[in-house]
DNA sequence: TAGATTGTTAATCGATTAACAATC
DNA sequence: TAGATTGTTAATCGATTAACAATC
């Protein structure tokens, strides 16, 4: 019975499932079970059959879930298959490292170019993505209607890129930049990528060992 | 009222709550409700009372908080003052960008050394941290106890690196190989970033939001 | 003092887990 | 068929929200 109003712990966990299938594929295995699943992801075997259930049913009383079908579906609901257009905008070490070894196309994303303001860097190839000077993004993705924008910009010009790139029609901002981008606009999708408080989370977990440990 | 056991959901507020807060403090507020907080940031004053007082008291009744000690305490929990230490093993692209730009200082952290495979790139500095050559990470980690590795190698790597390290009493692991790194360690703590899952739920969203628009 | 706002207890809501009939 | 395992309904658990006495 597919549900209407799917919740964020359940989206969370999709890209986790399709890491996992993946890598069930890469070893060969063609059939598994929620009990197994679960045990080797450490979810309980209810828990993966209610998210599954919740966009249609992919498994076979009796018998489990045949893995490169669950795989399929799974990357379906994602969207892999659409070939969302990206574009970077910010190519220093960051969006250069995302071009380079990110892989785009295997997740089936469609990088098409990237923009710096830097003459040393735009008119370039890399890794056969064309860097464009980034004061031509507006007029490009006017004429290139582009899904998703990969925001790897300094800080300081983070707010006024992203709201040039939704005035053009961006309907998604992967944005690596540190700052919460409050863009009021409802039909954009903003997912971020906070290094910071990742690494603070751990911060806290060192820390808070340290004090068990003393406290011992 | 101090608990015990911290729910995961509290803990990712935390830098949160520490970004907003700097943010407060760089406007110059230097006093603020829980209403007018939650507002801000999109959260109810009752779960940002609540968030707060699983740590202790940080507010006056009548009052409010204190922005720069409220700011305080929370970096406080996330052990922004231990300064912890860090090592980089990889410095390909992102290596390199997480050495130039991230701020490990700004945040707390003492990062004190880089570790890579190719001889073009260990012996060198960037940005005032060495880059020694990895197949002397394991005698380095000895006779530097180090806190916490930030693992940007190679994917196929990834495994091994990890168990190095830990095995040099490493205690945390700030891992970007995308990778499940399964330790089998209790005292070892795993902060993982997956690009691949960030940009595959924005896949969702988008995805979603076709989807919604065909049926209407 | 009166007004504001906290910290905390109680109520609600949602997510996870357990149970089980359906069925391969 | 018998055994296994799903999809789904019901029960539990935990997190969020609401309410309110305490108090600055």
């Amino acid at each position: 019975m597919k549900k209407e109003r799917i919740s964020n712990n359940v989206i969370r966990r999709l890209p986790m499932y399709l890491r996992k299938l993946d890598d069930l594929i890469y070893h060969g295995v063609d059939r598994i079970s929620s009990g197994e699943l679960g045990k080797q992801m450490g979810l309980t075997p209810s828990q993966i059959r209610q998210d599954f259930s919740c966009f249609g049913e992919f498994g076979q009383q009796g018998y489990g879930y045949r893995v490169t079908d669950l795989r399929d579906q799974v990357a379906g609901i994602l969207g892999m298959h659409k070939g969302f257009t990206v574009a970077i905008v910010g190519v220093g070490n960051l969006g250069h490292a995302l071009i380079g070894n990110f892989g785009f196309e295997e997740q089936g994303f469609r990088l098409v170019a990237a923009f710096d303001s830097d003459p040393e860097i735009y008119g370039n190839n890399i890794a056969g993505i064309p860097v464009y000077d980034s004061a031509t993004l507006s007029d490009w993705l006017k004429r290139n209607p582009t899904d998703i924008v990969v925001l790897t910009v300094p800080r300081r010009i983070a707010k006024s890129m992203a709201e040039t790139v939704v005035d053009c029609g961006v309907r998604g901002i992967w944005n690596f930049t540190n700052i919460e981008l409050e863009l009021g606009r409802q039909d954009v999708r903003v997912e971020n990528i906070h290094f910071s408080d990742s690494l603070q989370t751990l911060g806290y977990f060192l820390s808070e060992q340290e004090n068990m440990e003393k406290s011992k």
